[in-house]
DNA sequence: TCAGTTGATTGCATTTTGCAAGTGTTTTTC
DNA sequence: GAAAAACACTTGCAAAATGCAATCAACTGA
């Protein structure tokens, strides 16, 4: 089966479904790359996920302290949105009323595999700031990987 | 080898290397997330990128023909700025000196894993117009799919 | 010669972002 | 128990990016 062919044959596939369905629908297109850029195609959604995935953040007061320096009213749309399209929940700390933990949800730990492909790619062609050996182990052993960091939040 | 514990351990990995070199550096942050989200961390590029990986598109008028309309003179700036950073090559068409036709580099077709896991995560949530069957054999032939795609650029 | 095509630019309105300051609530400190 | 600090936002405003229509020069084909 040769996919490409296929979406030479009817291109289409990766852009429209009907003019109707077009006119219902919240994206551009609904072509799933175009669907994946509306929801995290910006500079920021994939660094605060990164945030809670690898580094284990859960605050706001953390996020806006990364490295990267996040406006805190981006970072407050950024979480905003995030939770609303389900890719992270909130909770009110049970020790501090003031914090909020956000955390991801299924839909948000379906996206690392997504953020280990982008670190391998850049790790190909970028330097960067991981250690050799821990990009040798996560394209080795990349499903052990992506699973262990579930783990930490199931 | 437990990389998430490492990197609990000095997070600082996934964010920067020396404040020296971050100087020199155009990034924002040397963690390879960030690095990518500067590269092709917009609503533009990736589609971009898609209609000429899969769809097989080559000039400035087929791109701005996507169904997600986008405007020439985005079209323009991104098509300079993929090539600039060395993801696309360009080449003037030798039946028509006006077109000039964008093709992949090693680096753009190495993103190419990063659009599958985009468009698999899509799949598993959102409603789009790629068909079952397709997006199946993409899904348990991942490897193939990919190298076949590169297999029409090489 | 000349209308039409192509890739790209320009001008301008709209939207998004960046930054500093401020808000309301809760917790800590004295 | 009042003042100060911490936290998660929010607001106001300047700057940048985007969207859109018009336009451009180079080129083509008739």
């Amino acid at each position: 089966m040769d996919i490409f062919a296929n979406l030479m044959r009817s291109p289409e596939n990766l852009i429209p479904m009907t003019t109707n369905s077009q006119a219902n629908s919240p994206w551009r297109s609904p072509c799933p790359v175009n669907i994946s850029l509306e929801l995290v195609g910006d500079k920021w959604a994939l660094l605060v996920l990164r945030d809670i995935l690898f580094k284990g953040f859960k605050s706001f007061k953390e996020f806006s302290q990364s490295k990267e320096r996040i406006a805190t009213n981006i970072l407050a749309s950024r979480l905003k949105f995030l939770t609303e399209v389900g890719l992270l929940e909130s909770e009110v700390s049970e020790k501090d009323a003031r914090v909020i933990f956000y955390k991801p949800t299924s839909k948000g730990l379906d996206l690392i595999p997504v953020i280990v492909s982008l670190v391998l790619w850049v790790d190909k062609y970028e330097k960067h700031s991981v250690p050799k050996a821990e990009i040798e182990w996560m394209k080795k052993n990349t499903k052990k990987f992506i699973a262990e960091i579930r783990a930490k939040f199931e």
